[in-house]
DNA sequence: AAAAAAGATTGACAGTTATCAATGTAATGC
DNA sequence: GCATTACATTGATAACTGTCAATCTTTTTT
């Protein structure tokens, strides 16, 4: 997964109704309609919010019926954890070069 | 860390050139002209990005004489990787509730 | 004190984004 | 066939964002 994949991901994660609606995918696969009772925006605006999810590959859309189901992606969820438990906050050998 | 202060940290990372700056951080830390040589941008830009990133709390910052010396908070950075260790795609019991 | 270096701040601007109302589409029920 | 339901798309708009040039502040050097 590339940095520019990562932040892509980020991006989306960076709107406050996007987070809470990944947190809410978080206990497994939702309805779009069930999404729209906890939140206080219109559907056209939730349907905007879940595409974005969808493009940047985190979330998955499953249509049945009238339906659309969303949930997690398990792989770039697995992807995106890695990306940041490559993170530290240690220090690698000597000091920055700057003195 | 609520999720409001998640999605600050994620918008902040939203931007290719700001989550090339963390990865960098996460080698040590690094001053701004150290930084600023790898990227294509100008300095004001680069102080900007470094604003955002301290203030959603990712990125502290140690003065000294005229060199400023970035680094990654590992207090922040441990609560964003548990944040996302959370996140699972898995069921937890039944359907949505959407028949 | 004057010059230089490192970095922050200000102001401006083009591009992007979140949001809604209105409308479109596809599936279901009567 | 017609109404309803679930959701997507379009178009418009106000707010936000990344970027740069110009300038300011602080520290070091001569």
């Amino acid at each position: 997964m590339s940095s520019m994949d990562v932040a892509l991901i980020c991006k989306a994660l960076g709107d406050s109704n996007r987070l809470q609606i990944i947190q809410m995918l978080s206990g497994g696969e939702k309805c779009a309609c069930k999404l729209l009772e906890r939140f206080e925006i219109t559907q056209p605006t939730l349907s905007h919010h879940m595409k974005i999810l969808c493009e940047c590959g985190l979330v998955e859309v499953r249509r049945e019926g009238r339906w659309s189901h969303y949930s997690l992606s398990g792989e770039t969820l697995g992807e995106l954890k890695c990306f940041f438990e490559g993170l530290s906050c240690e220090q690698e050998k000597g000091g920055d070069g700057c003195l």
